[in-house]
DNA sequence: AGCCGAACTGTTATATTGTTGCAATCCCTC
DNA sequence: GAGGGATTGCAACAATATAACAGTTCGGCT
């Protein structure tokens, strides 16, 4: 078993160029406009796979020297919601970049509490059953939430090694 | 097809008595005190299928005359939720009732948007395809999330008929 | 019964997260 | 270059949750 990203070593510098990249792409197809503070915030929540609060956000904009309330980057994250490009991280009042923009998917989290790295996975197992639990209900489904909090694999190796 | 619980009318009365012997139950056998403030705010939590907030049950608690405050509340909620007697909606900020206390499962939540009521499954299918996508990973599990908004039966029909 | 330590509760203050409302500005279009 | 919708700046506020410490209650023990 290769320990899967994000919990090894990458070119994350790889993965915000091309979530940067798919950003303005997906932006520009459907008339939206990624504006600088919408990129920036972007941007910050890419620096790593760790979820970013809201207020960790509003600190490193006024760090660039831009001044900034709240509703600033509520509004970018709003924004970056829409699109599809961010997702909140319920468990965690937390937000982090989707590494799969554009595709349609219902994201399932995997949250280290280690690392605090978190991966997305796609998979259509868990939606399919979930999607079949909820029709036996007779429920609609508007938006579903799966969030798994836990230890990847790289951190329990340290915690092996130790 | 019959609604399911809660969304159709029932003997609620029946619910309550239910989940506070049980409750009473459970604390016995684990030795844990089920206090006059945790029995109340697990019976106001019971009140109804629908999610309570922190501040709701502290509202209540002060209409009982009883003075609180927040710590109060969250420390009971504190004592419920590690006897596995009610859950916190991570996506409302609210508390509901367990109807399975006692019984060991992984809660998944079905949330309808219009009524507000909350229907908690136990099916493993759901639960099976989370532990195998994880395992897949390498990823231990500690805990998992899934909560799934949209609309019950009950307000489908209702909708229909308007 | 009386004492002790742990658990529980009261109280105040504070931290964290998220929203409302309105004015000013920008940008696209006509 | 005017009109109008989207975006941003700004101030205040609302909602949710926690920290710290003092007082009280409870159950077991002598
Ligand atoms: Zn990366
Ligand atoms: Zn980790
Ligand atoms: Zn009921
Ligand atoms: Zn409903």
């Amino acid at each position: 078993m290769t320990t899967p990203l994000p919990y090894r070593q990458h070119d994350h510098a790889h993965c915000v160029e091309h979530a940067l990249a798919d950003a303005r792409e997906i932006c520009k197809r459907s008339g939206a406009r990624l504006t600088p503070i919408r990129e920036r915030v972007l941007q910050l929540i890419w620096q790593s796979h760790q979820p970013l609060g809201a207020y960790e956000l509003l600190a490193a904009l006024s760090q660039d020297g831009h001044q900034a309330a709240p509703p600033t980057v509520y509004r970018a994250l709003d924004f970056l919601q829409q699109h599809g490009l961010v997702h909140r991280i319920a468990s965690l009042n937390a937000f982090v970049g989707c590494p799969h923009a554009g595709r349609a998917h219902t994201g399932c989290f995997l949250i280290c509490q280690t690392c605090r790295n978190v991966l997305e996975l796609t998979g259509k197992e868990i939606s399919a059953a979930i999607e079949q639990q909820s029709q036996r209900q007779g429920f609609r489904i508007d938006h579903v939430i799966v969030e798994i909090s836990g230890q990847c694999p790289a951190c329990q190796q340290a915690a092996a090694n130790s």
